[in-house]
DNA sequence: CGACGATTTGAAGACCTTCAACCACCGTGG
DNA sequence: CCACGGTGGTTGAAGGTCTTCAAATCGTCG
């Protein structure tokens, strides 16, 4: 189900096709090409471009399911990834003609597009749009506390309960994400993450059934450590 | 001048009011105080208040003169400040009924106060907004990536580059805040951004003709260490 | 099983921080 | 006139956190 077409200003004149089944025969296209072969819904696979930093912005993102990252990058190839989204999430949402992001398939996951031209016409769907843009602002400064001013352990944990009260259980917690990734989310290196993901481990705080599957077993504790 | 009055969709009908002659009178009120006597324009002396993390937003600012910087903190007292806003800035922007941020004056400075009911009904300005809010998060993406991937000589020379593009003069540059607001901008400490200050001045980029007052001397060699 | 990517672990070192002292500037007041 | 105190800034030395480089282990999938 399409968050946009569920909020509360619903009858918005972008779409009036519901996210549905994946197609999965256009999981090798990319946005644009996809685009106007496909009408908006596409699939990609695990690891795939979604568009690139400097590419025309033509549309915007809304994630069915499946978990994307959207990421800059510095000259020497340094990334850091400014967001995971998942299901109805939106991304890719610029005021400039380009993306000033890159953004990857974590997983497997299916999109729907909505163009950007046409949008303003529409009220509702404005400030629809001005809310997401306020909540990605809220996220990104919240984000710039962590890594301006946090340690490892609390940026670890920090990480580990926000992905929790995102996830359907918030104690059996999948990681979609490779320590790479959390790594170039957290502002730090894979070691680093995994040292202190084994810490944790030791201390009892979370258990790991397989190195994507963790148990948060002390919720206050992990609270505690994460700032 | 008023920025939102002075852009493209001219004619908004949140004020009249230009930014006029700032009201000396006005320093020792806070913003809700001030407004309820005073109207839309407020002066704020040095290291004031503008409002509180937590306070309820019941207006928005713009910059007349003077700078501004935006900050969030951590329980143990840890703060990053997010941005400085200068002249023509909009800041203090929310979509929750609190401000998630505290605002202060870096130096004495003006702002224009707008209430922020009433300015879903207007077309043009709601888009003036929304264009201001995407600015903000490319701002605080630029941040996220400075914070979380650069050393610090590259977030110092970054600062430098930064705050000098937009000041008036590009090469001789005021500074109107201390070292440790760019130390918590930076996500650095005060002697972190002293010595590598010191640094740059010995490697002849830069010149202290006052500990606020820098030159920039070579600015194609700041920019190659800028990333 | 065997190979490959992902993850963990270890040891050494770099970068930045911490703690401490010193310096420069400035308005105050004896 | 200069001592005084306060703020802001610089510098030094030692230490800690995180990174880097390297190797081992795990997990998954032909």
């Amino acid at each position: 189900m399409s968050t946009l077409l569920a909020s509360p200003s619903a009858g918005s004149s972008i779409t009036t096709r519901a996210l549905s089944i994946p197609r999965a025969w256009a999981t090798d296209m990319r946005a644009d090409e996809a685009d106007r072969v496909l009408g908006p819904v596409h699939n990609y696979a695990q690891g795939r471009e979604i568009y690139g930093e400097g590419d025309p912005a033509e549309c915007f993102f809304e994630v069915g399911f499946g978990v994307v990252r959207t990421c800059k990058f510095l000259g020497d190839g340094r990334r850091q990834i400014d967001a995971f989204h998942m299901a109805g999430d939106i991304f890719g949402l610029e005021i400039t003609a380009d993306y000033t992001f890159s953004a990857e398939a974590v997983c497997d996951c299916a999109l729907v597009s909505y163009r950007r031209h046409g949008t303003g016409s529409d009220m509702r769907l404005s400030q629809q749009l001005f809310s997401y843009a306020m909540h990605g602002l809220a996220q990104a400064q919240d984000h710039a506390l962590l890594l301006g001013r946090k340690s490892a352990i609390e940026k670890v944990t920090t990480f580990l309960i926000g992905w929790a009260k995102r996830s359907p259980n918030e104690t059996e917690v999948t990681l979609a994400m490779t320590r790479q990734d959390i790594a170039d989310y957290l502002g730090l290196t894979i070691e680093t993450v995994s040292r202190t993901l084994t810490y944790l481990e030791r201390a009892a705080l979370i258990t790991f059934v397989t190195p994507r599957q963790v148990r948060l077993r002390d919720m206050n504790a992990l609270q505690e450590l994460s700032s």
